[in-house]
DNA sequence: GATAAAAATTAAAGTAGTTTAACAAATTAT
DNA sequence: ATAATTTGTTAAACTACTTTAATTTTTATC
């Protein structure tokens, strides 16, 4: 099991001794997905938070008209998961499926509260990584309220430089909210200037 | 001080005994806001995290042309603050002000971090505050998304029932993301279904 | 390497939500 | 109580973004 990265994402928060981290390791579960893949359905229970080692995912809805809108995509050094579901093990709402061949470290529920019970210190890693996510939502709320669609591709763009090459249009213009044939004017208008 | 709605509120989360919470409450202080007055303004540094024991207040930005727009609003029984700028005590993007005569107790980020140090307990508490924040933004986020105005206007006043009543229209749209006039029209509009 | 399938482009018509402006109603200040 | 200010309403013109549909380009599959 690869567990380098996790491992050092971790350090960058707390610090842990040899048995806190041989504990934590052997609570973990290894998973691959293929391209298409899905790592979780509409309706289905979250059973793992899940950090990614290699790949690209996206987490989304599909509405009533059988559009796809993408709440976040992930990528390595990353967690993902239905983090609703996951707590209160009720039904989910989102789908995740893999962009690209993938793989995951994954944490049930039963073991994590294991981890918090044993090693209180990851009380305070998850609530660093929540804080972190919490102000990047909060930012990207802002963002849907007052900017255009313009301003929010290049703000996308900008933030995430490597993502975007890894992305379909498709998939950008789903988490921007607008349409792809949208997304497709802007660019071209925006080559031009 | 009033500190039972504080209490109560940490008490649904984490067990404290009688040492745990006078220390905590000794970390506390109180302070009164008059409507229209500002806790934080943008470029200010968000010195406090903020529990509100009575009032209302709202966290916005104001774009470019002068058009604000609401990120959350906050009641008795939540917590307000740039988290951001209070974690890495830089200028904040946002202004926070009282929309109704308000009463918060403030912790301070070096009394905060006496209080995990001492109790870290707290990490837990503030992990699990949090968690339930970042579902709630995704959520939004989601709807922001996926929803029409008049969806949105919808499940606004669906999930927060009491609080359509203390607020002006202005700063529900403000907080749906649509003018005071499209507003008005949809409320007209769904008055004569 | 050919074929099928999916993604991206372009144009034209359509619509949800904005803007402006004038007025009415409600709230706040004197 | 009155005046001043802010908020809400209505209508009409406007615009950012959507929809539909046809065509091209790219990617996936056998």
């Amino acid at each position: 099991m690869n567990t380098d990265l996790i491992i050092q994402n971790i350090s960058q928060h707390i610090h842990l001794d040899k048995t806190e981290t041989d504990f934590f390791i052997s609570l973990l579960q290894t998973k691959k997905l293929k391209r298409k893949e899905f790592l979780l359905k509409q309706g289905d229970l979250c059973k793992t938070e899940n950090f990614i080692i290699k790949g690209c995912l996206r987490t989304y809805t599909i509405d009533d008209n059988g559009f796809e809108h993408i709440v976040m995509f992930g990528i390595e050094d990353w967690w993902v998961g239905d983090l609703y579901s996951f707590l209160t093990q009720s039904p989910s709402t989102y789908f995740i499926d893999a962009l690209e061949d993938s793989e995951i470290l994954q944490i049930t529920k039963v073991n994590l509260d294991k981890l918090f019970e044993r090693v209180p210190k990851f009380e305070r890693f998850f609530r660093l990584i929540l804080q972190n996510a919490f102000i990047a939502q909060q930012q990207r709320i802002n963002q849907n309220l007052s900017y255009s669609a313009e301003q929010r591709y290049l703000d996308f763009i900008a933030k995430h430089p490597n993502l975007e090459q890894r992305l379909s249009q498709k998939q950008v213009s789903a988490y921007l909210g607008i349409t792809p044939v949208f997304l497709s004017i802007l660019r071209r208008k925006l080559s031009q200037k």
